[in-house]
DNA sequence: AAGGATTCCTGTTGGC
DNA sequence: TGCCAACAGGAATCCT
C-alpha cells in the first residue's frame, strides 16, 4: 500500500530514466481509474519532454512545458520504468512510450489511482488544500498543536487528515502513536504541546526511516524497480495484535476506527 | 460544520 | 480441498 515513502521511493526511482525524455506514445488500456483519465490525455503529452518527475503528498507529476500530469498510486498502483517491448502485463493501465527504448508503466489492479492533467498543478482543486509535508519545517508540534485546539475528533484520525499533515497512512498513524506514546483514541484537542511535540517527531522519524528502506511493502507493493522494501521489518505495532508490546511486554490491542484496523499498547499508550 | 460513514476495486486470506 | 465472504486501505464525497 503505497504511503508517501513508497511514492518517494517510486520518484527517485523513475525520475532519472523520465527527466529530459520525449514522450512518443500514451498508451491508455483502461481508462476506468479512480476518475477517468482524460481522453486527450495522449494528444496533450505526446511530443512533449518530461521536464520534471516531481513529488507532493501522496501525488506524482509529470512536468511538461505546457502543465502536469498528476498520478496517484491509490492502493495498489506501482509505476515502473522498462524495455519499450516488454509484453504488457493485466492491470497495466496506462503506459508512456519514452524516448530511450523504455517506457513508463502504470501498473493498478484495484484502480484507485489516477492520472489528471493540470495547467496549474498548485492550484488543483486536490492539490491547494494539502496540509505540510511530514519532513519539512513546516511541520512541527506547535503546528500540530495550533490546529487540534478544540478538535474533538481521535488524535489518530487528526493526523491522518492531509490537511494537517500529508503522507501519514494507516500503518505510519499506528507507528508513530505508538513512538510517542500516545492513545490513538484521545481527542486531538486535548493533547499538550509537549506531547504534539513528541508526536511530530515520531511521524518524521517514522516516515523517514521508511523512505531510507524503501518503503513499507505489503501485499503487492513494488518499488520502481521492482524490489520489495524492507520497512514491513521494523514495525513495531502494525499487525501485531496479540504480540507483546516491545515496550512493556504487554498484549498489544487491535480496534477498529473508521473502518481502519488500529493497534496499541494499552499500558504505554494514554 | 465537524466528524463519521460510505464508496470505489480486486487480490489475498481465513473459515467452514 | 474448494469455495466464498471478509478483509485490506487512500481519500474524495456523502450524510448526519
Amino acid at each position: 500500500m503505497p504511503e508517501l515513502p513508497e511514492v518517494e521511493t517510486t520518484r527517485q526511482g523513475i525520475a532519472p530514466h523520465c527527466e529530459g525524455q520525449t514522450v512518443r506514445k500514451v498508451i491508455v488500456r483502461n481508462p476506468s481509474l479512480r476518475w477517468p483519465v482524460p481522453g486527450d490525455l495522449p494528444a496533450l503529452l505526446e511530443g512533449q519532454v518530461i521536464r520534471a518527475v516531481e513529488r507532493r503528498a501522496k501525488y506524482l507529476f509529470l512536468h511538461f512545458d505546457t502543465g502536469s500530469a498528476i498520478v496517484h498510486l491509490g492502493m495498489s498502483g506501482s509505476l515502473r520504468v522498462i524495455t519499450d517491448d516488454t509484453p504488457a502485463m493485466t492491470h497495466d493501465h496506462v503506459e508512456l512510450v519514452l524516448g530511450n527504448h523504455r517506457s513508463l508503466r502504470f501498473n493498478d489492479p484495484r484502480r484507485f489511482g489516477c492520472w489528471l492533467w493540470t495547467t496549474e498543478w498548485r492550484h488543483h482543486p486536490l492539490i491547494s488544500a494539502l496540509g505540510p509535508e511530514p519532513l519539512s519545517e513546516a511541520f512541527n508540534g506547535a503546528w500540530l498543536f495550533r490546529l487540534s485546539r478544540n478538535k474533538q475528533a481521535p488524535v489518530k484520525s487528526f493526523i491522518m487528515d492531509n490537511h494537517v499533515v500529508v503522507g501519514v497512512g494507516n500503518i505510519y498513524a499506528n507507528e508513530a502513536l505508538f513512538k510517542a506514546g500516545i492513545h490513538p483514541k484521545r481527542k486531538a484537542g486535548r493533547i499538550s504541546l509537549d506531547r504534539y511535540h513528541k508526536l511530530a517527531e515520531a511521524i518524521r522519524e517514522t516516515l523517514s526511516a521508511a523512505i531510507l528502506m524503501g518503503g513499507t511493502t505489503l501485499r503487492d507493493f513494488v518499488n520502481s524497480d521492482g524490489k520489495p522494501g524492507y520497512f514491513a521489518q521494523s514495525l513495531l505495532v502494525y499487525g501485531k495484535a496479540g504480540l507483546p508490546c516491545t515496550g512493556c511486554g504487554t498484549r498489544l490491542k487491535e480496534i477498529r476506527m473508521n473502518n481502519r484496523s488500529t493497534v496499541y499498547c494499552p499500558r504505554c499508550q494514554r
